[in-house]
DNA sequence: GCCAACGTTGGC
DNA sequence: GCCAACGTTGGC
């Protein structure tokens, strides 16, 4: 099993938006990296759901219900992809990026090295770290 | 509101 | 194919 971590603004669509609507398809990635990214997810894989902007926080997990499809909205067929993800466990304790950062063990987290890409693969022991740390 | 880090676009 | 200009993201 993989693990990842997804970032969304939460004005844009928000873990509540997830719970509410029990699952979602995943899609509107329009970068390289991530969808390459997208293309590795495997049902059953863990993600860690991150709202950039104003709360900047890691707020909960979700589950890959379904593998890489094609992007409904890539008309021109361009290999763009979606996944669908459904939530998983909700956080009552948000891990903050000033947390993230300040933790010597999440330093080689990709979110704080390439702030700008929206998915990345997270390694099972920083994965199990934040769990712990959120539980 | 600013800026760094990228990604994209278009002229050459 | 290079590179300047521009747009976007996201942290501060």
């Amino acid at each position: 099993m993989n693990y990842w971590l997804v970032k969304s603004e939460p004005s844009e669509y928000s873990w509540e938006d997830l719970l509410k609507n029990g699952e979602e398809i995943w899609d509107g990635i329009r970068n390289f990296q991530a969808r390459n990214y997208l293309r590795e997810m495997k049902t059953g894989d863990l993600v860690l759901f991150y709202h950039s902007g104003k709360t900047k926080e890691i707020i909960g997990i979700a589950e890959v219900t379904e593998e890489a499809f094609p992007d409904q909205a890539d008309s021109e067929q361009k290999g763009w992809v979606s996944i669908r993800i459904k939530p998983k466990i909700s956080i009552k304790n948000p891990l903050t990026l000033e947390k993230i950062k300040n933790d010597g063990q999440l330093s080689n987290l990709l979110l704080l090295k390439q702030s700008r890409l929206s998915v990345m693969p997270v390694e099972k022991p920083q994965f199990d770290h934040i769990v712990k740390l959120t539980s």
